[in-house]
DNA sequence: TATCGGAGCAATACAGTGTATCGACATGAG
DNA sequence: CTCATGTCGATACACTGTATTGCTCCGATA
């Protein structure tokens, strides 16, 4: 029985982990957004069949949730500054920049509780920063308060910024790039602060007012933990 | 030719409009979520075929669009209160309690601009409340800022809510909802902070960490509101 | 070593989705 | 009365998440 009689051994299948799906499923979404994953494609990156996916998760939510807790891991900052504040500032910002790089965050940013290892790991930084500054439920407050704030202001981003994207590409004129319908909305005269604000707002760049507000927020934090 | 010879004139179609659409997703999306939401169901409710309703709309998403600016008609206050603080509280409470009423409200929210006229409207009476208060720039400055704290914030909140449902009923418990899994990981250790949150932090109901943390918002737009 | 149980996997199937296409038909104009 | 027009419904397509089913291979047991 030579070899060339025995027939090949069949092919063992990928090995598979979550890891790896996980991988393929941030890879698609990173390319072409949310509405791209789905768990064929996922499959099919990994030269699998979709049935196969079901013994690592069990519906398409756990998937999502396991690319937002990967993706988490890199909000943690390498190393920790030593001011709070600066700490906070560190970990909005991290937040901010791993939503641009993985836009489809925004869709899923505070949509579920973060369980995983590093969504808690984040929650854990944001707190140990805070710890022992105040009483435990002032600094939950200020956590979560800054928190709210991070995930509200990069969702408007992320909105703003595909909105753009998708009327044209005209990035600085306001009223060109919502169209004319925004213009003719103002023009009724019905929302005059609105139009004086479109008008004559100087337009900031989007890192710079996330800064700002950011900054008033961590304001407010400060004067809360200095009276506890 | 009696009228027993001739047979009855063909049942006219239901006659349609984008509001009485637009009523009728909210109800299916008010009863089971956004998921609930098919254009075939929507069609369904009013008699008609799924592929009548792209006379009056181009896309699914812009339904939802829709959806969001007619329920933001419920965020508008009746009657307008004298002070910048009490106008920007008064908005922020309606918008969440608008969402409580409608859940799959926080799905959408902050997922895009809104530039219907009653999200406009909401946009307008924020900036009118600051109007006058400051420099323009510092006045959309703070109007964005209160605004990313109460989107981000009833996102959470209802996050929680969800994920409180999902897991039996267990309310007031946070580790016995939550499940024995994050029990577990902070018994690890890694998460002292969280840990010492959990255990020692005093359970506030919803609507006042909200309160809360909105004050505190407040607090920072008066401080910059008093600095020109 | 032969047999068997069980696990992992692929194929198939199903109910449902958003939307393009097209043919019929009622309606208003000439 | 005829004809063009535009609206509506049916059909169709490609695709989704997931349940079910049966095969096939691996390792443990007799």
């Amino acid at each position: 029985m030579t070899v060339w009689d025995r027939p090949e051994p069949p092919t063992r299948p990928v090995p598979l982990d979550r890891e790896r799906i996980v991988a393929a499923a941030i890879a698609l979404a990173d390319e072409g957004g949310l509405e791209d994953v789905s768990l064929r494609k996922v499959a099919a990156r990994l030269k699998a069949g979709p049935m196969r996916l079901y013994g690592y998760i069990a519906t398409k939510e756990e998937l999502f949730d396991l690319m937002v807790d990967e993706v988490q891991a890199e909000i943690l900052p390498e190393t920790q500054p030593g001011d709070w504040r600066e700490t906070l500032r560190v970990l909005a910002h991290r937040t901010r920049q791993a939503v641009l790089r993985h836009e489809w965050l925004a869709d899923l940013l505070g949509g579920r509780p973060t369980l995983g290892p590093n969504g808690l790991a984040v929650t854990e930084a944001r707190l140990a920063a805070l710890d022992g500054l105040a009483d435990v439920d002032t600094v939950m407050r200020a956590a979560e308060t800054v928190s709210a704030y991070t995930t509200g202001a990069i969702r408007r981003e992320v909105a703003n910024l595909r909105a753009e994207r998708a009327t044209g590409l005209s990035k600085s004129d306001w009223q060109r790039a919502n169209g004319p319908h925004v213009t003719r909305m103002l023009a009724t005269g019905r929302f005059p602060a609105l139009e004086k604000a479109v008008h004559d707002a100087t337009h900031v760049d989007a890192e710079e007012s996330f800064e700002v507000g950011l900054d008033w927020v961590l304001d407010a934090v400060a004067a809360k933990l200095a009276r506890p």
